[in-house]
DNA sequence: TGTGGGTTAGTGAGTATTAACTATCTTTGC
DNA sequence: GCAAAGATAGTTAATACTCACTAACCCACA
């Protein structure tokens, strides 16, 4: 449980990522837009590593409840995985900052925690595609000559590069739109 | 032209990037692998911008001569892409610095110049491919229902997320043989 | 042929800045 | 009146980079 003084760290903090980026995620940055001191926020989190991790363990619940809505209900797959990249999306449209964290393996390989949760978050979101994938095989909605392991890191290989890119053109096309292209293209291919 | 000295210190600092990340790669880490002292290292770049800029044209002008060998050749599409993406999978499980480097679009986030370098080299890749896949869907060779863009994007994005988690899973796969397949997907898919 | 001026490439000891984090004191709300 | 939550003023370690200085070499010219 989150105290209502985690909760506003988090999202201030979530708010400096989105416009300073991982690098200028910094103690010190924190405390000038949240209005009180560097060891304020120590009383609250043991360290900055403690804050990231919660940021991630939030995209990780988000997506989590996301896939719940999506796995087992009786759409088509294509509707499935529409479904899932345009959520997010529209989570990366609307709080670009986890672009920042969950992108950034490299700043954090030293770190073995903040390494591993995102290691996680990218293994739970590989499976989920290809429980999808696999669901529309059996039913033969889903071409078999491909196997669901190579669907499913072209879908998320995709969407990644596709929202890099967002990213590194400063956001100056729409994703989702964008998005809604490349699913297009998905339900071609399957 | 680069002096001899200035080769090594290349070499070197791929080296160090490639045993400690981008993280790791300081000018005292690189003094003390290189043997000599922190200034020395000023005697021969500006900065150390300036040598991750010399990595990454290295890496530029790689992609380049690889290019000219394989887009105006007269092999079908697939063994086009097939070329390239083996080419590089070959320089990344070589030299696999250039991945923390090509990837660590974050790190050089504040740093224009560096991004602007990242970005073209992206760009540059993303225009070769779509020139293959042009020529293909001339030749009727490639289907044409999913335009040359979107093509790229999935070939692009698959490639690095397969090498991503590569390097994510301590490389504990075989990458080429990974990557083997993924083209092979790409076979039945075009 | 030898020497003096210039250059190249190195050194050890620093600089300023910034990072995460902390010991200690003070305020405030119940 | 006390405990939680703040502030002040630090610490330590790391960073990229600079300073003053020098050993060793090159080479024109007396």
């Amino acid at each position: 449980m989150q105290t209502e003084r985690q909760v506003q760290i988090i999202e201030e903090s979530i708010e400096l990522i989105a416009n300073k980026g991982i690098q200028g995620f910094t103690i010190k940055n924190l405390s000038k837009v949240i209005g009180f001191s560097e060891p304020a926020i120590y009383r609250h989190f043991n360290s900055k590593t403690e804050i990231l991790l919660t940021i991630l363990e939030n995209f990780k619940e988000m997506g989590e409840m996301m896939t719940v809505l999506v796995v087992n209900n009786n759409d088509t797959t294509i509707k499935k995985i529409e479904f899932m990249f345009s959520k997010m999306l529209e989570v990366f449209t609307e709080q670009p900052a986890y672009i920042s964290v969950i992108f950034s393996e490299e700043i954090f390989k030293n770190e073995e925690i903040l390494k591993n949760k995102i290691v996680e978050i990218l293994n739970i979101h590989q499976e989920n595609i290809e429980k999808i994938v696999e669901i529309g095989q059996s039913n033969n909605e889903v071409r078999t000559d491909i196997d669901k392991s190579s669907l499913a890191l072209i879908f998320m290989g995709a969407l990644r590069l596709l929202v890099k890119r967002w990213e590194l053109n400063n956001q100056n096309f729409n994703l989702k739109k964008e998005g809604g292209k490349l699913i297009n293209s998905f339900s071609l291919m399957i």
